[in-house]
DNA sequence: AAAGTAATGTCATAAGATTCACAAATGCCC
DNA sequence: GGGCATTTGTGAATCTTATGACATTACTTT
């Protein structure tokens, strides 16, 4: 496969792309440019040819996409083709939130474990998911091929569940703590902060003022 | 003020030093280098007084910066002064999710209004905030002097929602449904996006089958 | 079948962001 | 008080990403 280095950033359109083209697909739109592509997720039509050009040639020059292909396209990409399994830390609000999440499972994801060390919490069941206590872990990821953890505790735990994940063999992180974490090198981990997004905004707003 | 255009990178990293710092303060720590920003952060020491310049000097030579003087300038530069009032549109697992978060508080946020179209949930109580019928948003805004709003709802009312808060005079909203919002140019929108993070990872995990 | 229209793929260019490297400033030690 | 160690602030260099422009290809119309 291509050595060459694809920005993140392509990455993160490729799947707001993907995204897109499946809700054109469920209206029964069957070809699409790159114009219109752009317009619906708001960008230029030379980024969306650039993005997927990195990968392949795709469209019919005069014509445009063909919207089940460039689809399937996007998601081979994206290596969503096969399903994957995925485990969860953390049944408090947003975990609970997270696991009942339906659009996860439309892009392939299937949370296989909820985990707590909550005595309180351990039994409950979230959708239709028992949740477990972390010594289950590293079974649960063994038994159904998890290589992606979910950590949704408070801040504190984060880096402990953090390494009971890298210990149990996982190979990628999604971590909602506010706090960055460290695992060797060749564990991905990708954050999502909430209040950053909120406190671009209110930088933009206080500019605004001056 | 600055005319300068700064990159939004810059601010969503100045976002999370804020936090770093505000934790260092916690454990009683006064002076911290550029270095020990970065470790704590996971980015270089250049980066951290590059983002730092674009607002003016703040550390001394040879020595680094005051903690409590640090924040203080972040908190300022991010907006974050003055508290904000929020309100929040989808009081569904996410919407719920979001209101009880504490970390919101912490940074100056308050959730003033709380709305839904499902009667089942209007009256019902989320934290201490009754949910609110969506007539109620113009006058909640007015009242509180609310700037900014939150969608939490389904990707198919999003864009029905942006439309109402931008009437009521909203001027930033900040969007959890996967789907590109359109509003007029003086209203600010960002996206926060769960999946997309997610297929960063199976992006990369995907590539080294390669 | 030729001309006109549409839209891709890509190379060249521009813009933007990060890293480097070092002068300038500070505090500390002797 | 002079030298040494430290760490900032910043202009220049580098690296990365986005935009612009257009030749190329395909379809449509007459
Ligand atoms: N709630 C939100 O909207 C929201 C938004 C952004 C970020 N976050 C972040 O997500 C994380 C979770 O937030 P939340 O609101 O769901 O908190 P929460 O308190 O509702 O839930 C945290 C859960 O983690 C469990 N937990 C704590 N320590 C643990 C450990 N060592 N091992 C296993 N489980 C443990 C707790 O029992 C609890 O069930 C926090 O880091 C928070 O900052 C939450
Ligand atoms: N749950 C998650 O973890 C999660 C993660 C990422 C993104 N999201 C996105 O966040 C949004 C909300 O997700 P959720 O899981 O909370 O869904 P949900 O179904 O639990 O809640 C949605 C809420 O919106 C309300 N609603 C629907 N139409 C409305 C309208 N026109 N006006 C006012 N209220 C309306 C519903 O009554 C419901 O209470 C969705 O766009 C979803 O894609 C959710």
């Amino acid at each position: 496969m291509k050595a060459l280095k694809i920005p993140e950033a392509t990455i993160t359109r490729l799947s707001i792309y993907s995204r897109f083209l499946k809700r054109l697909d469920k209206k029964g739109i069957t070809t699409v440019s790159s114009g219109d592509i752009a317009e619906g997720v708001g960008v230029s039509p030379a980024q969306v040819r650039k993005d997927l050009a990195y990968f392949g040639e795709f469209g019919t020059r005069g014509v445009g996409y063909n919207v089940k292909d460039l689809i399937r396209y996007t998601v081979k990409i994206l290596g969503l083709s096969e399903p994957w399994n995925l485990v969860m830390v953390g049944a408090g609000n947003l975990g609970s939130a997270l696991v009942t999440y339906r659009e996860f499972k439309d892009r392939g994801f299937t949370i296989v474990g909820v985990f707590d060390n909550d005595l309180t919490k351990i039994g409950k069941r979230i959708a239709d998911l028992e949740v477990l206590p972390l010594e289950d872990l590293p079974r649960v990821v063994k038994e159904n091929n998890v290589r992606i953890g979910i950590i949704a505790v408070p801040a504190k735990a984060a880096q402990e569940i953090a390494d009971i994940m890298v210990k149990a063999g996982l190979e990628a992180i999604l971590n909602f703590a506010p706090i960055s974490l460290n695992v060797p090198d060749h564990v991905e981990v990708r954050n999502v902060d909430l209040s950053v997004k909120l406190e671009i905004l209110t930088f933009n707003l206080a500019l605004r003022e001056k």
